[in-house]
RNA sequence: GGGGAGAUAGCCAAGUGGCCAACGGCAACAGACUGUAAAUCUGUCCUCUUACGAGUUCGAAGGUUCGAAUCCUUCUCUCCCCA
C-alpha cells in the first residue's frame, strides 16, 4: 500500500491524497460503504461501482468467520473473488462486536470468548487468531484486534482497557509480521487509537499507536454516544500526533456534517452503517438536511428524489413513489434508498477532495454544514 | 318458513356486573439509529388538554342495579344450517 498527499487545505487541517493498493486507487478523503456480511445490504456490487462510485468498502471479520465460514471464503479465492468485488476491500476485526455484542462475549487477556448470535456456539478470537482470519478473508486492508469501549466508560476501566488494546496490537503486530499474503496482492495492518473521551489517553494511545509505525492509522471508540464535541475533541487530539504522511481512518463515523468536520481535522477516511441502515427506515440525506420519506408530507410528491443528487434514481423515481415502497417495506426501497444516501456520502467526500484541491474546503465546508443542519 | 350464531374504537379481536377508555395484533402518525445481532427498536393512537384531568363510548331504544360492554325487554342489521 502506497499513501501519498497531493494537496493540504490552508484554513484547515484537511487533505486530499491517494492510497493505491493492489486492487485498485483509492482518493481521499473516502468514504467506505459498510458490507457487514460481504454485501452492502440491499445494494449491488454493480451499482457500487458505477453510480454510487464507491472506491473501498468494508466486509467484518466476525460476521464472515460465523458465515459463510472461513473454508468458503477460502474455497472462493478471498473475499474479493467470492463477492465479485474487485476493487479494495477492507475488514473490521471483530472489535467492534466486542463493544455490541457485548451481552455475549467474555474479555480476557488472552482474547474474546464470544458465544455466536446466530446459533450460539462458542468462539474464541484472540490477536493472533483474528490477524489468521483476516489473511484468509484477503481484504487489502485489515484492522487490528481492539477493545472499543462503550459511553460512557469510567477512566480507570478506558485506561486498563487501552493498555489491553495496546498489548493486543503488539501481538497482532507480530502475528501479522509473521505470516504472508494469502493471496496474490499484499495486505496492510492499521492500529487502533483508544482512549474513551479522555484526551491523556487518547495522547498516549496516538503515540503508541503511530510508534508501531504500520502504513495507516485507525481511530476507534468514538461515535458510541458522546456528544459530538467530544467526538471532534478527541480526533483533533490523535490527529496532532499521529503522522501526516499515513492515511487517517475515522472508524465508524458519520454523519455527513460528521464527515466534513472530520475532513477538517486531518481524517482521510471513514466507514459508517449510517446512509445504508437509516436508508432502510426511510431516511434520505441531502445537501439540504435530512428527509424522513416515510412521513405523511411525501404522500402526494411526485417531485423527483433528489434535485441535486448523482445517482440515477434520484431522478428516476418520486418521493411519493419512494414513500409508497418504504412504507410497503418493498425490496426496492431499501435499495432505492441506500444507493441514494451511498451516492450522497460518496459526492460529499468527493467534492471535499474538490474543494480541497482548489483551496476553498473551509468556506465550502462552513456552507454546507449550515446547509445540512436542518430536517425537511 | 324453521333452527342457530353474532353486532366492541380505522380493521381484526379479547373482555361476559365494579380492578374497562376497554388485552392483543394490524394499519396509521411520529421518533431513534454512527468500525450492522437492525427490512430493527421506541412512543402516540375515542374527544379536549403539554400534562394533571375532564367528557362521551362497546348496533339502537328502554329497563334492572349503588354500579352495565357485560343481566332483562323490544327493535334494527349480519352470518350459518335446514326446508
Amino acid at each position: 500500500m502506497k499513501f501519498s498527499i497531493s494537496h493540504t487545505d490552508k484554513n484547515s487541517k484537511a487533505r486530499a491524497g491517494e492510497i493505491i493498493t493492489d486492487h485498485g486507487v483509492i482518493q481521499t478523503p473516502i468514504f467506505m460503504p459498510v458490507g457487514t456480511a460481504g454485501t452492502v445490504k440491499a445494494v449491488h456490487q454493480r451499482e457500487l461501482k458505477e453510480d454510487i462510485k464507491a472506491q473501498i468498502i468494508l466486509g467484518n471479520t466476525y460476521h464472515l468467520y460465523l458465515r459463510p465460514g472461513l473454508e468458503v471464503i477460502e474455497q472462493a479465492g478471498g473475499l474479493h473473488k467470492f463477492n465479485g468485488w474487485n476493487k479494495p476491500l477492507l475488514t473490521d476485526s471483530g472489535g467492534y462486536q466486542v463493544y455490541s455484542l457485548s451481552t455475549q462475549r467474555k474479555l480476557t487477556e488472552e482474547g474474546a470468548k464470544f458465544t455466536s448470535h446466530i446459533d450460539g456456539s462458542k468462539h474464541f478470537f484472540s490477536p493472533e487468531s483474528v490477524m489468521d482470519i483476516q489473511r484468509t478473508i484477503g481484504a487489502d486492508i485489515i484492522m487490528a484486534f481492539d477493545e472499543c469501549t462503550p459511553y460512557p466508560c469510567e477512566y480507570d476501566y478506558a485506561k486498563r482497557s487501552l493498555d489491553m488494546t495496546h498489548r493486543w496490537l503488539k501481538r497482532c503486530c507480530k502475528r501479522f509480521d509473521e505470516t504472508e499474503d494469502k493471496y496474490d496482492y499484499s495486505q496492510t495492518l492499521f492500529p487502533i487509537v483508544q482512549g474513551s473521551v479522555y484526551k491523556g489517553l487518547r495522547e498516549k494511545s496516538a503515540e503508541f499507536i503511530a510508534a508501531q509505525n504500520r502504513e495507516g492509522n485507525a481511530i476507534g471508540g468514538l461515535s458510541v454516544g458522546e456528544p459530538a464535541e467530544d467526538m471532534y475533541a478527541m480526533t483533533e487530539v490523535v490527529c496532532t500526533i499521529l503522522p501526516a504522511d499515513k492515511p487517517r481512518y475515522l472508524m465508524g463515523v458519520g454523519t455527513p456534517i460528521n464527515l466534513l468536520e472530520s475532513i477538517a481535522l486531518g481524517i482521510d477516511m471513514f466507514d459508517c452503517v449510517l446512509p445504508t441502515r437509516n436508508a432502510r427506515h426511510g431516511l434520505l440525506y441531502t445537501q439540504n438536511g435530512v428527509i424522513n420519506i416515510k412521513n405523511e408530507k411525501w404522500k402526494n410528491d411526485f417531485s423527483i428524489l433528489d434535485e441535486n443528487g448523482t445517482a440515477y434514481v434520484d431522478k428516476e423515481y418520486s418521493k411519493a413513489y419512494l414513500r409508497h415502497l418504504v412504507h410497503s417495506q418493498e425490496l426496492l426501497g431499501a435499495q432505492i434508498a441506500s444507493i441514494h444516501n451511498l451516492a450522497f456520502y460518496l459526492w460529499l467526500v468527493g467534492e471535499a477532495r474538490n474543494k480541497i484541491i482548489s483551496g476553498t474546503f473551509k468556506e465550502w465546508k462552513n456552507k454546507m454544514v449550515k446547509q445540512m443542519n436542518c430536517r425537511l
